[in-house]
DNA sequence: TTCTCGAATGAAAGCGCTAACATCAAGAGT
DNA sequence: ACTCTTGATGTTAGCGCTTTCATTCGAGAA
């Protein structure tokens, strides 16, 4: 049984009170004092209890962080900055994701019906992000949504400016070339992400007035496996000069890679491939992959932060921050060398 | 301001003991005054305050788990493993790693000076076991121990048969060959899976009473670049028939094939090369990794399985529960069409 | 001397809950 | 008619803390 405010007292010879000051604003007590309660904390081995500390402060230390799914260096990477970012501010993290068949409700309820908590930020699957907003309102808490905008619940933003990364990687695409032919390969066409990947691909063609033809955009599931499918069948319809396959992510890029090598097919020479997010596998594709770096962690980070600057401080008004995506360029679009 | 029993308790006309008696125990109270509580509590929004309950019943329902770092599959996967165990077993999860530069104490320290948790998972990094265990018993709550070996608390532990692992790809390696040459790439030297798996090694080979020559071990640092570089340099002396490089995980054994092919050698005609872990990478090289299926999310989960398990009977005697690991056998070694 | 002020400390009121114990009415057993 | 159960509910004592307010005491001011 762990000890408590009061025995620290008595063996201290003085009155919780004083304790609890030496505790929690030194200041206030005589040094001398402060010096012997000490001693008596550490003999005792005395810890605050954190349930009565809560009752009173209202207050637990700990943030909620809820994803979607843990599955992937994307959620592992926002995961860590969060982390990172929760004890730089004192902070603990409770993580949480969706289960298959999770609805919005068990969801929530798997969180505690308790509320522990004194922050939350969120990401939520396309799928899941109706209806949640009341839902989330009811929790009384700060609440930062990841990615996303959801309504029905006063809340700050973090997104990443994939829109503008996209645009960027366009450019790049056409540069110094004016009959490149773009093939777009997204993942499911209701994703958020796609689309919005989508609508750079498009925005840009146009203002290069290239032709845009619905040929050349497929949708599949973000996996290897099925680009590597598409590219296999494919392939004979998209190689050739100052041909490119714009994949939405990086795994898929790969697959694309895989199925063009497999098919006798040379990248970048005869087909350019590019993909986005920068994880791991772009490293590990040959030729190296030129994507486009999606900070995740520090998406996880800004999160925790803007979550711990509101909890400070309830009555600023909410805020959205925009994360840059950055270009990288490496070898699988051919145009290493213009850019280094 | 969330509402308080109380107010549940005035509204409804019953006593504060009556409404805690519908949210715990829904069987002592009559069904219609069940009703009409269960319907002022929705009306009200009411959620017990979780630091109140928290004080009495000295259980916040979250278990934390401590990682030595948050990158990579790996401790993704332990993670994902423990999210799932504890929805399962209806705890919240609390997670944390250490920060690069930490020592043992701010380690713990960061955990909340106050106990909240119920549990800790732990798994610690070689270099930090030393000392932790009293630590961990100040906490006095109940541990479990990834992946090692913790002295100064009772725990109960989760470890991987990582060396019946390795000596099945070891076997599988010498199987149908008497002259079969392996060389051993680890990660450092001081790695307690290394190590393991480096027994395995010398234990087969002895076994096999095949000649181990201290010229085929190397030491190197788990990553990819390393063991590119290192492949590069001695694919001259390793390329040959029968010859074949366990390395002691993935990424390794991808940089290793990488070098190989980089210079001219073919995989697994001139080299076999297996790996470990059969994470991610494993799927990505050419030809498929031949690895050892370590089961991290299965550790993950079975470590909040025992937690929660001790949690409920505080006086169940420490255990360990040991998990397989599996060879799985693809191209990379060679041997894939014997096995299916 | 008397008053005031400030520094150091103590006493005690909750925070919102659970659970042990008390109460009470109504029917059962004798 | 009486005790004894039994089911439903109320009363109340904490759980371990923070914080407000009260107290004490000595120094300096009037």
């Amino acid at each position: 049984m762990p000890s408590s405010i009061e025995e620290v007292a008595k063996r201290a010879n003085v009155s919780i009170s004083t304790v609890s000051r030496v505790i929690n604003r030194r200041e206030l007590v005589n040094e001398e004092t402060c010096k012997r309660v000490e001693a008596v904390i550490r003999e005792l081995r005395y810890r605050p209890n954190a349930f009565a500390r809560g009752l009173m402060l209202r207050k637990s230390g700990i943030v909620g962080l809820v994803l979607p799914d843990l599955h992937g260096e994307f959620y592992s990477e926002v995961i860590r900055g969060a982390n990172l970012q929760a004890r730089e501010m004192g902070h603990n993290l409770l993580l949480s994701s969706a289960l298959p068949g999770d609805d919005a409700h068990s969801w929530l309820a798997a969180l505690g019906q308790h509320a522990l908590l004194d922050g939350l930020a969120v990401m939520v699957s396309d799928t899941m992000a109706r209806g949640i907003g009341p839902a989330l309102a009811e929790l009384q808490i700060p609440i930062v949504v990841l990615d996303g905008e959801i309504g029905g619940v006063e809340h700050d933003t973090v997104v990443i400016d994939q829109r503008q990364g996209a645009q960027a990687m366009m450019e790049h695409l056409l540069e110094d070339c004016h009959d490149t032919r773009v093939i777009f390969v997204g993942g499911l066409e209701t994703n958020i992400d796609t689309q919005a990947r989508y609508q750079a691909y498009c925005d840009t063609l146009r203002k290069a007035k290239r032709s845009l033809s619905a040929d050349d955009v497929y949708y599949l599931d973000y996996t290897y496996e099925s680009a590597y499918r598409l590219a296999v069948n494919k392939i004979n319809q998209w190689a050739g000069p100052n041909h490119c396959v714009f994949a939405a992510n990086d795994e898929m890029a790969a697959g694309i890679i895989a199925g063009a090598i497999a098919k006798g097919v040379s990248v970048p020479q005869d087909l350019a491939v590019v993909g986005f997010d920068d994880t791991r596998v772009a490293q590990l594709t040959k030729p190296l992959l030129t994507t486009v770096r999606v900070p995740m962690s520090s998406m996880g980070a800004t999160a925790v932060e803007l979550l711990c600057r509101r909890i400070a401080e309830p009555e600023r008004s909410p805020s959205t921050v925009s994360l840059p995506a950055e270009l990288v360029v490496r070898d699988s679009c051919g145009h290493a060398r213009q850019e280094k």
